[in-house]
DNA sequence: GCAAAAGTGTTACTTTTACACCCATGC
DNA sequence: GCATGGGTGTAAAAGTAACACTTTTGC
């Protein structure tokens, strides 16, 4: 391995000599969720002709990995200070089956960690980089082929946000400012998979005692106007904190 | 990096020369728990005249990670067909500070992938390795200092099979063929950290379905003689698979 | 007989589920 | 005025938590 001084490589660079920034064997894949129009999206890159995948990176050899997963998702969508989570690492030598580079550096084997991020839609401007022609927002229900084991990554992670939905109100993070009653019952909706009652919703999360009833409602819709609301930030780091109960 | 036939490295070779066998950058290591009279155990190594340790290892060339650990497992206890499960990686570039070797292979910087296993105390006979001297049972609320971030890595597992104990009855590894309900409790207790309702238990955990009360009791106590208990481990495996319902 | 652990059941309380009626808005 | 979505409350059911008395055993 020799270092250098440069913080950045070209394409070709990266494909015969990453290890002069990077850490061998290891990369960091980032599942990015955002809410818009009623469905959960996930942001995919495009290799310059090839497939669509995870938008992932490499791992700098001072660089703690939570820390790669944080540039990575800063250069894709512009943000830092967003809800970025790990929650697996796929180990399996053959998850890259079919590796276009059959040479060099980017031709090893790579274990991944993956990450998943919540992110608010509105803000996010999508980013390709070097080795990309198109970064953009898709439906969960509706990804295109990934590469690779980019497809069951994507899956684990809709798991684990599932699961974490159970004892955590991670949506905070993928809500906007303020937001109906309704729009939060359909992300949780689409998070799960499954319709809720309208009423029993509500009260479920009035309960938490996370949200505040703002005075105005949404107008401009159809049909009756509702509610905004908004989360309370310190009552929400609370619940983040001491997570919601249940079991034991 | 060069491949050889041998599968085996003497300690020499590995310190310097890892990557013939062994992918770089990254590590597994393993947190094996037991239960024993009536004690959550944590299985640990000594390093010849150095500090305690988990039982950890490296990930070789075309070997998939998970059955990295599952090797290292199978030559620290001596079993396998045991409960694993990856839970985190920990990739603070500072999390190796103090490490003793400044040269070769073994001084570069690892990513190290946890894992926690559940065994039967009875069935595990420590195998020390040879790099190390002692390879012993520790109370989990009495382990010495550990190597590294050993003791954090150590405290995520647990937290984790804590959380785990909400959505799957993962004790059914930790426990032998029959055990008393007190004995069962014991170990919840253990992990939870809390005492908990013998009645209240004992109704949840039948509730549960997933145990045979038999017509034994275990006798030799003082005392009223306990009836003995095993798991169906047909219903025991549905239960896994489907979770402890739960949330949403 | 006494101390210590084990077996068992009932009641109150809390949480969850199911469900219905009225209101506002656009067409 | 009617279809659609939104606001709100109540009653039944399920689950959880609290709690007491009796039995067995060793000493």
């Amino acid at each position: 391995m020799t270092k250098r001084k440069s913080e950045s490589l070209s394409p070709e660079e990266l494909r015969t000599h990453g290890d002069r920034l990077f850490l061998s064997h290891l990369s960091v894949d980032c599942v990015i969720f955002g809410f818009h129009e009623g469905q959960l999206k996930v942001l995919l890159l495009k290799w310059k002709d090839g497939p669509w995948c995870l938008p992932g990176g490499f791992v700098k050899h001072h660089e703690s990995v939570d820390y790669s997963a944080t540039r990575i998702l800063k250069e894709r969508t512009g943000l830092d200070e967003i809800y970025l989570k790990q929650f697996h690492a796929f180990g399996d030598p053959q998850r890259e089956r079919g590796k276009r580079y059959k040479q060099g550096w980017i031709a090893n084997r790579f274990v991944t960690i993956g990450y998943y991020a919540l992110v608010e839609y509105s803000k996010v401007f999508p980013q390709p980089d070097l080795l990309s022609s198109e970064c953009k927002w898709w439906d969960v229900a509706a990804v295109p082929d990934l590469i690779y084991d980019h497809k069951q990554i994507m899956t684990t992670a809709l798991e684990t946000l599932r699961l974490s939905l159970n004892d955590h109100p991670v949506v905070y993070n993928l809500m906007p400012l303020k937001f109906t009653m309704p729009e939060l019952q359909r992300l949780y909706e689409t998070i799960l998979g499954q319709r809720l009652d309208r009423r029993n919703f509500q009260k479920r999360m009035l309960a938490l005692d996370i949200l505040v009833k703002l005075k105005e409602r949404k107008t401009g819709g159809a049909h009756k106007a509702p509610f905004l609301y908004r989360f309370d930030k310190k009552k929400y780091d609370r619940a983040m904190k001491q997570g919601l109960v249940g079991g034991w």
